[in-house]
RNA sequence: GCCGAAGUGGCGGAACUGGUAGACGCGCCGGACUCAAAAUCCGGUUCCCUUCGGGGAGUGUGGGUUCGAAUCCCACCUUCGGCACCA
């Protein structure tokens, strides 16, 4: 008699057995130690504890890292697994906001939540690694780190132009802007200067567009690529004829040089308040204020004459200089040589102010109208105009980013202190390794108004100078959360380490990250940074490797009512409620049959049937066979021969394909064979092989069939492997095919020779009628498939 | 404008290197079991025509390569994502 499917229970008792035996904890090899050659480290972006529980996004997420994870260790992987969390931040700061609480209330008692759901859906991670970025012997290292970029020149204060976001009341990094408003609350955001700390994510501009040695989504790479923006020009020095300074100019097109008919500089340019006419001058002022946005929305060009003449380095030509808002500071010099002729900006411009235009370029992309270049094509017009300037010292060949500094100074309260004092006498002085980590105090009002919040805080902020002792000052801000998230993936591999941020010996063994797995929404970010931390800290000898993640994948978005879940829109739906009906591994299933794991997928529990069915009949059907089928492991037959393709279709699904919604439909296929023949002689394995395939995706079931069956510890039993012998079948259905199309389908035996396969084809009716009683002109033959007449 | 991804039944999707289009599941239809229902099981389900043997069309559109194209090439359409007065 089959008992019940009862989910609950079995799940219940298998989280058990593996909590007390630690059979998802993995060791760091020990120093010195010979070193297994095949490691991996599964890796999923961790969550933000912002919202009160898990969501079905994450469920995907952390799914699919199990699957893979249970297949990796079974198949003889050294294998880790580890889980955190990024509690500092805005959301999670906002989050203890609205609900009128200390930010770490709210924070440690989320991770909670989202610790057990992650525990009763089963997933094997490695608990005893477990970091949270708000945790002082985690931000102590965080800490050291910062210091580390400022020592070696990587961090750095200045004052300049910020995005700040008036509802959060703090700046935000340039990556995180969208459409000029803040990512994280929707609000417009505006520009104004300030002194912040920057990370000079610029100085490794060039090495960030290689990926040596990893392989990444084309999407992801082209995205970074995009916003680094590269470009290979020259910067050209144009004389001004009336106060007898330079200015340079970047330009991709020197080869147009001949054809600029004026020069025109941004009204922030610091020559236009040096030199410029009063009128110009006020235009500069007023244009320098108007919002990044509507500069760009602007329909018509403006611009005002500076009274200032620039001489063409090339031919001497005496070109007005403008001030026009089109040209922007913070690209290239803030300087422009117009080319109306080839330039759609500039031609406008010209239009505009009706200014004079030359061709220099013809049909054919030559130069023209341009001296001894005459005839050149333009690429290597450009190339000896620039090498003719470069020997007068006038120009010579640069490369220029769209990328800016990061910036992660925050005037915000939740977040990791800045391990520096400002003293009047001293400078910015670091605060002493030994003095680390910089607690972040607990201070009643940490709303946002501002000003930091930390400022208002006078025990805090004051201090004696670690140099000359003097009365000092704390750093009143806090640090982006994404330098958290720069390095935590390095914690992991050493998170009890109290001496080091990690121990070099074990980083450079688990990494690079085999598989990475999260949203694509951090390429230009999150991303970003780490491969930024990762290159740095290798040139300083830390690691041993430049790139942070060998493989990115990124999951589609689960969406609910057609766009993403997020606590703001209030579209979330998480596990708990189809887990209590009808258990985690039905919700595993589930999540990742929904379809391909990278693509978007609207939420719904309508499907969940099936995967319950499923379940229902794997559980019927292995207590069958448990009872009734030939206990003597025979390995030949039909139901053998699908044991074994089922093999190979989800192992290389899973491994090589990284597809997890594939392998599911394989599996459903043998167990609907399976339970046509329960007493089958080869019964045996095919229930055998489903349960021990289905174990990564739906772990509780598969490990109490698992003892149905007369085993124990599937978790650690070697993965199956398909015998290649078994994969050979000894007929076939041959497709006979007239001119391309279908005609007829028969088995056939597999040992047939070409010519015995055309034979019989030719002997079908359905054939001949179509072959008409001629000789075919042309005959093919797909071995194992097809013969196909050409008439 | 530049860069990237994607278009297949009522729905989610499968078909990996060109070789039987629609696996698997949802939904729907019919049947069995049942007093009834649930659960379970069996069968059907791309569209059109059919004398029920089968025939034709069909993977965003139009061309092309090929014995053969969802798959390769060209052009276009649509959707989504990134960058963008970036010189």
């Amino acid at each position: 008699m089959t008992p019940r499917y009862e989910p609950h229970e079995i799940e219940t008792k298998w989280q058990r057995v593996w909590e007390d035996e630690g059979a998802f904890r993995v060791p760091n090899p020990a120093p010195g130690a010979p070193t297994a050659e095949s490691h991996w480290y599964q890796l999923e972006m961790l969550p933000y504890p912002s919202g009160p529980s898990l969501h079905m996004g994450h469920v995907l997420n952390y799914t699919m890292g199990d699957v893979q994870t249970h297949v990796r260790r079974r198949s003889g992987w050294h294998v880790v697994r580890p889980m955190g969390w990024d509690a500092f931040g805005l959301p999670a700061e906002n989050a203890a906001i609205r609900e009128g609480r200390h930010p770490r209330e709210t924070i440690e008692r989320n991770i909670e939540t989202m610790r057990s759901q992650m525990k009763r859906l089963g997933w094997a991670i490695d608990w005893d690694r477990e970091v949270s970025a708000h945790q002082p012997t985690f931000y102590r290292w965080t800490q050291w780190l910062f210091q580390q970029f400022v020592a070696h020149d990587l961090c750095y204060r200045r004052e300049g132009p910020v995005n700040w976001c008036p509802n959060d009341q703090t700046v935000v990094a340039n990556e995180y802007v969208v459409d000029g408003r803040c990512e994280r609350c929707g609000a417009e955001v505006e520009l104004r200067t300030m002194t912040q700390w920057y990370m000079r994510t610029t100085a490794y501009a060039d090495e960030l567009l290689e990926y040596e040695g990893t392989e990444w989504p084309s999407r992801t790479r082209a995205i970074q690529r995009n916003w680094i923006g590269r470009s290979e020009g020259a910067e050209i020095l144009f004389r001004v004829e009336e106060t007898g300074g330079d200015i340079a100019v970047f330009t991709t097109r020197a080869d147009t040089l001949f054809g600029a008919t004026f020069f025109v500089l941004a009204p922030e340019h610091p020559f236009v308040a040096a030199h410029a006419s009063e009128e110009a001058k006020q235009y500069a002022r007023h244009a320098g204020t108007r919002p990044v946005e509507e500069r760009a929305a602007a329909t018509k060009k403006t611009g005002v004459f500076t009274g200032l003449h620039a001489i063409n380095p090339i031919d001497g030509e005496r070109l007005p200089i403008w001030v026009a808002d089109y040209v922007l500071m913070d690209y290239g010099t803030g300087a422009i040589m117009a080319v109306p002729a080839h330039d759609e900006r500039d031609g406008e411009f010209a239009e505009t102010f009706t200014l004079p235009t030359k061709v220099v370029i013809d049909e054919d992309g030559k130069l023209v109208n341009s001296g001894r270049f005459d005839e050149l094509p333009a690429e290597e017009g450009a190339r000896a105009i620039v090498a003719a300037l470069e020997e007068e010292g006038r120009g010579q060949a640069t490369v220029n980013y769209r990328l800016r500094d990061w910036s992660v100074s925050r005037q915000r309260y939740w977040g990791c202190p800045i391990p520096f004092i400002h003293c009047e006498k001293c400078g910015v002085v670091p605060v002493p390794e030994d003095q680390l980590p910089v607690i972040l105090p607990d201070i009643e009002d940490y709303a946002p108004k501002g000003r930091p919040p930390l400022a208002a805080n006078e025990e805090y902020m004051s201090v004696d100078c670690p140099q000359c002792g003097g009365a000092a000052r704390r750093d009143p801000d806090t640090m982006d959360t994404f330098v958290d998230s720069s390095w935590y993936f390095l914690r992991y591999i050493d998170s009890h380490n109290d001496e080091a941020p990690f121990d070099r010996f074990v980083v450079d063994y688990w990494l690079p990250v085999s598989q990475y797995i999260g949203g694509i929404d951090h390429s230009t970010g999150h991303l970003l940074y780490s491969r930024f931390f990762v290159k740095a800290m290798n040139d300083w000898g830390m690691v041993g490797f430049r790139e942070p993640f060998a493989r990115v994948f990124h999951q589609g978005w689960v969406t609910l009512g057609g766009s993403k879940m997020s606590k703001t829109k209030g579209n979330v739906a998480g596990p708990d409620e189809l887990a209590d009906e009808y258990g985690a591994d039905a919700v595993r299933l589930y999540i990742l049959f929904m379809g391909p794991a990278d693509q978007d997928m609207e939420w719904t529990p309508d499907g969940v049937e099936g995967i319950v069915r499923f379940l229902r009949r794997l559980w019927r059907v292995v207590h069958e066979v448990a009872g009734s089928a030939p206990a003597d492991g025979v390995r030949e037959g039909a139901l053998a021969r699908k044991a074994n393709e089922t093999i190979a279709r989800v192992t290389d699904d899973v491994l090589r394909r990284f597809q997890f919604h594939t392998p599911i439909a394989a599996l459903m296929e043998l167990v609907n064979e399976l339970s046509g023949a329960v007493g089958a002689p080869d019964a045996r394995f095919a229930a055998e092989t489903a349960v021990s395939l289905i174990q990564p995706y739906a772990p509780h079931v598969a490990e109490e069939l698992w003892t149905v069956l007369g085993h124990e510890r599937l978790w650690e039993a070697p993965w199956s492997e398909a015998d290649e012998s078994q994969l050979v079948r000894e007929t076939f259905e041959l497709v006979v095919q007239v001119n391309g199309r279908v005609r007829d389908r028969f088995e056939v035996d597999a040992g047939l020779s070409e010519e015995e396969l055309v034979a019989r084809a030719r002997e079908s009716e359905r054939v001949r009628a179509y072959l008409d009683g001629g000789e075919p002109r042309k005959t093919i033959v797909v071995p194992k498939k097809l013969v196909n007449f050409v008439v």
